[in-house]
DNA sequence: CGTGTAATTGAAATAGCTCAACTAGGGTGG
DNA sequence: CCACCCTAGTTGAGCTATTTCAATTACACG
């Protein structure tokens, strides 16, 4: 399908496993080694191509290097739920189901590079290290996180409060401070809609209030808001202690 | 002893470890016998009250023997999300952020018998059997799958779709064969309501609508579908392979 | 037997959707 | 360099699913 741009003879040791790594808190430098001999296949896919399909087999993790991707559930051919947004050291094949099928589609926002590694392999470097075990546990509680925020999203607020919230996920996940800033954002309304559980209409009228505002400035790749402290009130924000808000960090 | 728990199938299902275990497939004699050692404190905890609050610290797991949960996220005073139900053999206190905090409350939607573990002893456990470890991964993938779904029906689905995939996510969880039966389903269609993104008004007319049709029988306590595999096709309902239906068993 | 919680039903209000038309850019080929 | 597309964004107008409000009925439980 997708894996046409394999790079057999590029082996990137050091780039997947420092992504990886620095997604598990609390490694130790024997873990760093560990992290650090694992075998990974560097691929390149292009945007709207899928990493994983629903109900495929799992059997490669995926580290996102590069770009941005989305995991997603299709209902029918034109209702589609986006659960997660993966950046950049996020990793692809955790959500599975009992049988080890993966739990819905990700699919490249932005043309992709992810490292891929072998499950089995990983699953062996855990039980040489407790930091790696933690590490996976640490991953797939933070998608836990993160799926529950999106839940509360979709049952319970109302869409002004949605797509606030979207960008205030977004922008927290790139930008450490609680001050003024700007982060990438190459999410179309189309892409948020389906994430909001919206249309894109309706998205569009949100994000046109956001800007008379003057809360938000918001181009095709781009997001600024103004005044993210503001935001965070309005909506009932919460930060999970998985980006690197001082918060989280005080509370190490 | 050892052949106590070898058989976990043949015993009674209100015993902390029996339970615990059984929501881990693949546990060897000797990964029952650890948990079986487990320390673990009774207690008994009333409807309505919570067996976790939000962002509390997390340093014990309780295992549900009796009774049902929710587990909920408040987001002001009058609008709640129920993100999850908890039936004996569920564990309350793995869905943390972080920091180690709860991300959601947890409310005893009966009262309930659970069995307090201390989380740390069961982390030592883990350490010396790679089968706990998986059992506690498995658990946490348990949680993402449930929240995922959950994801999707508030965020894609119509009211009617919701109701009845609520139902048979219900049904699944204590009925393991696709043909007519009755389960428990001690939900109020209040709570109904919180679970779904709905007002109570709106559940309770797609509760009339479907005993308009004969699809559901529905009284306080019980819940009848009358043919699950045609409700399952209606709503697109997908097994997950964490319950006992037989697509999951074969798929062993 | 009362009393409070849960369910049910109707009617009016509204948040969000659909349809449709139009604008703005960004890339591509001629 | 322009003409053309194609995708993304924007806006208006009418429609509908769902909510809110309000009133009534059933029901469990002390």
């Amino acid at each position: 399908m997708t894996e046409q741009f394999a790079h057999p003879h590029h082996f990137q040791k050091d780039r997947p496993a420092e992504l990886l790594g620095n997604s598990m808190p609390g490694l130790t430098d024997q873990d760093w080694l560990l992290l650090g001999g694992l075998r990974s296949v560097h691929r390149f896919v292009g945007r709207g191509r899928h990493l994983l399909n629903e109900n495929e087999d799992v059997t490669m993790l995926k580290v996102i290097c590069k770009g941005w991707a989305v995991r997603c559930s299709a209902i029918d051919k034109d209702r589609r739920q986006i659960l997660d947004f993966l950046l950049p050291g996020d990793v692809v094949g955790l959500n599975v189901d009992g049988r080890g099928q993966a739990l819905s589609d990700v699919i490249a926002l932005t043309p992709c590079e992810v490292a891929e590694v072998d499950q089995t392999a990983l699953h062996r470097l855990s039980s040489q290290s407790s930091g790696i075990t933690d590490g996976i546990q640490y991953l797939l509680k933070r998608n836990i996180a993160r799926t529950c925020d999106q839940a509360v999203r979709l049952g319970r607020m109302t869409a002004y409060e949605r797509v606030v919230s979207l960008f205030l996920d977004i922008f927290f996940r790139q930008h450490s401070t609680m001050s003024e800033g700007t982060v990438d954002f190459p999410i179309t309304q189309t892409v948020a809609a389906d994430a909001l559980g919206l249309s894109v209409v309706h998205v569009n009228r949100q994000v046109m209030r956001l800007r008379r505002e003057g809360e938000v400035a918001l181009t095709r790749r781009q997001l600024t808001l103004f005044d993210p402290v503001r935001l965070s009130e309005t909506v009932g924000y919460r930060d999970r202690g998985f980006n690197n808000l001082p918060s989280a960090i005080a509370a190490e």
